[in-house]
DNA sequence: AGGATTAGTAAACAGTGTTTAATTACATTT
DNA sequence: AAATGTAATTAAACACTGTTTACTAATCCT
């Protein structure tokens, strides 16, 4: 079976160069300007044979979605060094944040944009795999906090997802340029300042 | 001059009938869904004159983000009766909600969309008025909590934008369908649970 | 009435995602 | 080695998109 595995392996090359072009032109010129002839041109095939590989536009950046997901709980690895609940939380949203001003396009195709989620709900339906991961180790995180008697009166779930609207909004608003309402000189960091009021707040 | 001025009336008249056309269309179908040509069916005209009374497509959906904010900033106009700065805050949160829940395609335009913001950049640059308009009413609101002793050690814009943020977040990650990693029972009312949260963070 | 201006249109351009049918390349079988 | 069957690959078309162009028809002003 050598002849078929190479086969195989083949497929699986072009798979891979097609996801690489279509993450390179996506980061330099973002999802809107990255079409299917910009890819196929980039990899010196037609058009039509993207479709042998990925059954539309939306599971190649599904694709790159979850190498974003990937690349990100990647980064919040060195968390487990921060013994206490609290400050764990604060240096999750610290990578978050920072992730995010990093990585605006990709941070753009993870949270923002609607065109790979239409994906999940067809495909997958309740199964954002990567998602729910990493919510999930806010939650945690947020639960052991309120054992250690932080945040009296509050539960985990709500917690988590104010926690998480929180640092999304910031960066969000950044990124999708409603911050041009803040001064000038103010502006340019905005998005760190709103963070720690908010980690002030948190007490 | 009263046929100049007919003629004037005449024409405003169409580009209101361009601007109604887009909008409902828009409210019932989405901007991707609505183009050029199906508005231009809708009026009965060929898709060409739209280009004697908008710009682009972008004027277009740039003058309902301001039809949007005007509708905003109308719902926040009960706030006058609230006298605690506050219970002021917490009250523009809940309207800000509100109005983003029960108009998200609106909502989605003045806030997500990176589409009419563009449009800002180019033609008035540091002009977004409606904009700044809304931010500010939020900071005087701030910087009175302050002086009433509320946030120490905090600043005004700092805040605001942190404030903002979380709103945005909230009613974001919910418009934008990332809430799914949310258990099912729970996510139906994460939104107002969430800023519900945020308000007993606030105090 | 005639020339200038304006409203409106049809058609084209360059682009998009996607599907189709045809073709080329190649492994397997005869 | 030649024929066959299958998979990879392509060119071309389809139905869209926003926008521009050249043209016509209507209206206004002198």
């Amino acid at each position: 079976m050598g002849i078929t595995d190479r086969k195989e392996r083949e497929k699986e090359e072009l798979r891979e160069t097609i996801l690489k072009a279509a993450k390179s032109l996506f980061l330099e010129r973002g999802i809107e300007k990255t079409s299917m002839r910009t890819i196929a041109d980039k990899i010196e095939y037609s058009p039509g044979i993207i479709y042998h590989y990925f059954k539309d536009k939306n599971e190649i950046f599904h694709a790159l979605h979850q190498e974003g997901f990937k690349a990100l709980s990647e980064k919040m690895e060195v968390l487990s060094v921060v013994q206490d609940p609290l400050e764990r939380i604060k240096a999750m949203g610290k990578i978050y944040v920072k992730f995010a001003m990093e990585n605006p396009d990709m941070y753009d195709l993870m949270f923002i944009k609607d065109a790979p989620m239409c994906h999940v709900n067809d495909s997958e339906k309740e199964e954002w795999k990567e998602g729910w991961f990493a919510f999930n180790g806010l939650r945690m995180t947020i639960v052991e906090s309120l054992e250690k008697g932080y945040f009296p009166g509050h539960d985990a779930e709500s917690l988590a997802y104010m926690v998480w609207s929180t640092v999304h909004g910031l960066v969000s608003l950044n990124i999708r340029k409603r911050c041009e309402v803040i001064d000038i000189p103010r502006r340019e960091n905005i998005v760190s300042d709103g963070l720690e009021a908010f980690f002030k707040i948190l007490g």
